[in-house]
DNA sequence: TTGAAAGCGCTAACAA
DNA sequence: TTGTTAGCGCTTTCAA
């Protein structure tokens, strides 16, 4: 790896004999170039092996073309997934990403995180953190001082907040119907922990389907699980000897989904012949376990991919004059997977 | 959200009275500063809710605080730990982080990126791409023509590279050890792709450690998975059909061992009684499964912790004047944690 | 202990 | 079509 001494515009425009607005110019595609200059600067590019300063560029500009994206939980799969999408579509749109992550879901340094973010220019900011007891009530702060585009994921409805999120109810519909439409009588629900919002819309969905159908709902029916394969078991457990007449049940993710099957293995209640499952996410393991697991697939890549498209529009409106923030909400919609677990 | 003007170190230095150098020095901490000065410039950065852009400090410190890395596979879970590890090392030792993919693991456009980064004045690089085929020819082409402190992980030695991963022979050897201790005879190994470094190294292990101790070991004994539990099923079938007194078998990764676990109970095989297994990873799930995985634990949010340690130690040692590359290559160990499967 | 001047590398606005 | 002049916001000499 050779040791390059630094090329500057300063260099380009010397050796190719204009001045560096031109060298400029033709780094930024202007219209405004003489053809034969242009090519000669082009020339002296290649041969200096130019290219030019972004943080000089950012400075200047006053844009960067970079995003803040601010992750939790990257130790699971889930937000690991749509960080994948986020950083493929912002390459995709030309943006780069700084990032930055929040160690605990509950207890973020919100303030330090934006100014950060803000001092580094960053054109808009994708706040990739489930909502999670009170951690959005910052948005409420007046005093928070910052004043940037910010794209939410997963949380709800909150006034002039634009947000991305997976259509959690219609997943729970999805999951619900099908059980119901495989004949189940008496659905259960092993929700994820309820103060996550994902959680309690899940279970709202699963309360919802059944209520509105006329079936049999209680309180009695659901039980809480804290998404991990362990608290499925237990919650399995104890979920059976409270209804042991349940013949389907909706879980709120795929591992404690997983691990009711296999609980349910160990117990002698054969799967889907006594009781019918389905499960949330899609990992990919739900298909090759026996029996494969029926679940509600969420495509994470393409929220993360239409959260960047979603935030790069606020930064591009906010760039136009006649600017006014009207907040969007979109939904992205899981898709049910059939599979052994509930035929 | 209140919308705020900027304000800049100008703006400080008018309402406090003095110079913009001497704000410099106050918010850099600076010795040579009159007590009374910083306080009142404090007192007015504190008023006005400055704070230095950090845009325009890169630029004319050259140096930005920052660190790209490169990432594969963020939909897999091992690189995401590795992330996770290296962004939470790297906000504890002051530096923010640029991230950027690679979507296929072969073939990428190294340049570009690190021309990206290296416009973006980032201090250093990790290159955190597994080793897969040909992967690191480009280290060798000599038009490289970037000059940043990279550390690799997961490679193999490499003249004149820094280089931080786990040691994969050491953990193999710990688990064929270990089956050899629970009395098998018959250790087999299911490896992962063998274009893959880790998979090599895996596969290497088990080998030495079978020869050494004076086992028998044929390739026969080995077969080649891709990492998925779908892989996993297939090639056991294959082996056991082409070893059928095999009573031990070391799996490359957790996931096509817990895969080899249910396809054993499926086929009637009893483990431990019949068939004893290790993984390696030592995810989440091989805790829950029964029987539970035995399996080689490697700490991948230690190992992105390490690389960053690594990293900013080439980027301290290259300000120094006496600076000369004497790479080091750090290997993680990784352990063995006992369970169901093998006793 | 403080400040003036120059510069980091680039772009915007204006003039030619 | 091109160049000149000012910045962007900060730090680094060097002089006072």
């Amino acid at each position: 790896m050779a040791v390059i001494k630094k090329v500057t515009i300063y260099d380009v425009a010397r050796e190719s004999g204009v001045s560096r607005q031109t060298v400029s110019r033709v780094i930024n595609n202007r219209p405004d170039v003489a053809p034969e200059t242009r090519t000669r600067v082009h020339e002296v590019i290649k041969e200096l092996n130019y290219r030019p300063n972004a943080i000089a560029q950012s400075l200047s500009r006053q844009k960067s073309y970079l995003i803040g994206v601010v992750s939790a939980g990257l130790k699971y799969i889930g937000p690991s997934v749509t960080l994948k999408g986020i950083v493929d579509q912002a390459e995709a749109l030309g943006y780069g990403l700084l990032l930055k992550t929040v160690s605990n879901f509950n207890d973020h340094d919100v303030v330090p995180i934006l100014q950060w973010f803000q001092s580094h220019q960053v054109d808009g900011v994708i706040w990739a953190v489930p909502e999670i007891g009170e951690n959005r009530k910052w948005l409420d702060h007046k005093k928070i001082t910052v004043d940037l585009p910010i794209l939410f994921m997963a949380m709800a409805e909150h006034k002039s907040v634009s947000i991305v999120c997976i259509d959690n109810i219609l997943g729970a519909r999805l999951a619900v119907r099908h059980l119901m439409d495989m004949g189940c009588k008496h659905i259960g629900h092993l929700s994820g922990p309820l103060d996550w919002l994902d959680a309690r819309e899940r279970k709202q969905g699963w309360h919802l389907t059944l209520s509105e159908a006329g079936y049999n709902v209680s309180e009695n029916m659901c039980i809480e699980g804290n998404w991990s394969s362990k608290s499925g078991k237990k919650a399995f457990f104890e979920l059976i000897e409270k209804c042991p007449n349940l013949d389907g049940i909706f879980v709120a993710n795929d591992q404690m989904a997983l691990s009711v099957l296999q609980t349910a293995s160990e117990l002698g209640i054969s799967v889907p012949n006594n009781l019918k499952v389905v499960g949330f996410d899609g990992i990919p393991e739900s298909e090759f376990y026996s029996p494969s697991l029926t679940t509600v697939y969420q495509n994470l890549e393409d929220l993360g991919c239409t959260a960047v498209n979603a935030l790069v529009q606020l930064i591009e409106k906010r760039n136009q004059t006649n600017y006014e923030h009207e907040p969007r909400i979109i939904r992205i919609q899981p898709e049910l997977i059939i599979r052994q677990s509930t035929q």
